[in-house]
RNA sequence: GCGACUGUAGUCUAGUGGUUAGGAUCUUGGCCUUCCAAGCCAGAGACCCGGGUUCAAAUCCCGGCGGUCGCACCA
């Protein structure tokens, strides 16, 4: 599938109107950052507060802010400052990287090399020799690798913080807390969107991976003896493709096609919970444009996942630009947290039943990429519409996600119409929507230009709003237009963006392009 | 991190050891304009950064930074 031109398209679209682009470009850029503009940001938000719809409101879950700089002891208990440091040797002949302290191992027959320490690997590969497995050529000195980024707190001589490379672990530390507020009920859960930052080797692809970049991240806390979830029957009958742990082992092709009720009865998905975010994650993304066929649901196999997680399905989009591509992580991450931060800050964090008896709880965590998931709803809203003239770019988002909602404007300039066209402006505005006025150019090039944000209603103030007080709705899908009075606007408007066909609101006037 | 290719107005691009660095589009002001990037006039806007070679570098060389692709990595 060649379609490079989809992907620089879009940059170029994005760049031009202020979707996104790269950060500290008048400093020449540094790989991995970026910065969205107005309409990026607009977008971004949008969607982040789908996703709150979707995952935390309807079901009453907690949220919580927590720091982006933590406390090293963080990530010593949780596991990622011994996973993060890695010894990384490249070949000075033919240039490959290899993870110093395997090739160690692979030559001594040693094991657990990478926790004896830099020097020790240094010395290592040294005393042993151990050249390029490849080439055969000199390896270069290791460098230690490290995935988190490091920082002081606090001006001189401080202690070593970590910037986060997930939200996970505030809702971990802060887990006994948050439970008490919630009256000690389980299961429930927290969640948080943030900022997370991983100093990645070599970032590609623009937003695709990022340096630092915005998760939306739930943990869903529960009793291991009783998994079940209350809402799974609300889902339950959503089929979703599934590529499971044996069918990635033999390479198969084509996903499982399955609702989630026998995925989780077949024992495919270990747990009712993960099984009814899966479902309401199919139906998120659905809600951003992307239909189920372009979703699938991939299980990592054991060597790929993460030193915490009994099972993790990657929820995958397919993309015109890159393919399939992972926007989430749907991990069993068991008790391994909690139990962790149990151990590392001797804080008891186990909970009580009814019996009598105490437990660590388990844990299902919905994870999605927000920057990944903003591109993906702009690649698939986006339609090249040919014109006799020339191409046309529409952004074909849905109603809750446009940047701006409503764009007004005058027909023309002059008789007092850029006036009449500002006090309607000042209306929609008053109404509480995102809107913006625009008088430059033609008319068909301000329609152009809010295509090209996808704006999804246009409001034209022309010679009969002088006379009748009548103006002109205009569908950014279809072109077309509906005539309806000026006093009819907060209504109509409303009606609009609680779902209404753009036709029911008026008078058909104008079919596409007319 | 390695290799190949690559970097010119906001965007797309022409160009080359000596150019007033050209065009398109966008954009700004004016004129015009009764519905899909119309037209006319005027304006604004660029050689990624740092060294080197040269009488002269945007052009050639080296390094950095960015981009695309491949390898590795993606906890």
């Amino acid at each position: 599938m060649s379609t490079g031109n989809v992907y620089e398209n879009l940059i170029e679209i994005a760049k031009r109107r202020g979707f996104f682009w790269p950060s500290f470009e008048i400093y020449g850029s540094i790989a991995g950052f970026t910065t969205y503009g107005d309409v990026g940001v607009k977008l971004k938000r949008n969607i982040e507060a789908q996703w709150r719809e979707y995952f935390v409101r309807r079901q009453g879950f907690f949220e919580i802010e927590d720091p982006i700089v933590n406390s090293s002891k963080v990530f010593e208990s949780s596991g990622h400052l011994a996973n993060f440091k890695e010894y990384a040797s490249s070949c000075s002949q033919c240039g490959r990287g290899f993870r110093a302290d395997h090739l160690i191992e692979e030559k001594t027959g040693m094991e657990h090399v990478e926790t004896q320490g830099g020097d020790a690997i240094k010395r290592l590969l040294r005393e042993n020799n151990v050249k390029c497995p490849v080439c055969g050529g000199q390896l270069k000195e290791p460098t230690l690798v490290l995935t988190m980024f490091q920082t002081q707190i606090g001006a001189t001589g401080g202690e070593v913080g970590y910037l986060r490379p997930e939200a996970a672990q505030g809702m971990f530390t802060n887990f006994k807390r948050c439970y008490q507020a919630n009256r000690e009920r389980i299961p429930f859960a927290i969640s948080q969107q943030g900022k997370v930052l991983r100093n990645e080797v070599s970032p590609r692809r623009g937003v695709h991976r990022l340096r630092e970049f915005t998760l939306m991240e739930l943990e869903l806390f529960f009793d291991p003896v009783n998994p079940s979830c209350q809402w799974l029957s609300e889902v339950e009958g959503e089929k979703v493709r599934i590529i499971t742990e044996d069918m990635e082992e033999r390479e198969a092709k084509q996903p499982l096609e399955i609702t989630i009720k026998e995925a989780v009865a077949k024992g495919l998905v270990l747990t009712e919970w993960q099984g009814y975010f899966m479902g309401v994650g199919k139906r998120f993304l659905e809600s951003l444009g992307v239909p189920p066929e372009r979703q699938q649901y991939r299980a990592h196999l054991p060597l790929e996942r993460s030193h915490y997680s009994s099972q993790t399905f990657d929820h995958e989009v397919q993309t015109r630009s890159w393919g399939w591509i992972e926007v989430a992580g749907h991990a069993n991450r068991t008790d391994y947290d909690l139990k962790a931060h149990q151990k590392g800050s001797g804080v008891d964090v186990s909970v009580l039943r009814k019996n009598g008896t105490r437990f660590i709880p388990h844990v299902i965590e919905p994870s999605y990429g927000l920057d990944r998931l903003t591109f993906v709803a702009m690649e698939t809203a986006w339609e090249q519409r040919e014109t006799p003239k020339e191409k046309r770019n529409i952004f074909h988002f849905p109603r809750t996600l446009a940047p701006y909602q409503v764009s007004v404007q005058p027909l023309v300039t002059k008789d007092g119409l850029s006036e009449k066209a500002l006090t309607v402006y000042d209306k929609v505005l008053s109404e509480g929507y995102r809107a913006t006025f625009d008088e430059g150019g033609s008319i068909g090039r301000r329609y152009a230009r809010q295509d090209e944000v996808g704006t999804p209603l246009a409001i034209t103030i022309d010679y009969t709003t002088m006379e009748k007080g009548v103006l002109t709705l205009r569908d950014r899908d279809t072109w077309e237009q509906v005539a309806i009075h000026v006093d009819e606007l907060p209504k109509k408007l409303n009606a609009y963006f609680q779902g209404a066909e753009f036709r029911a609101l008026g008078q058909l006037v104008a079919r596409g392009g007319e």
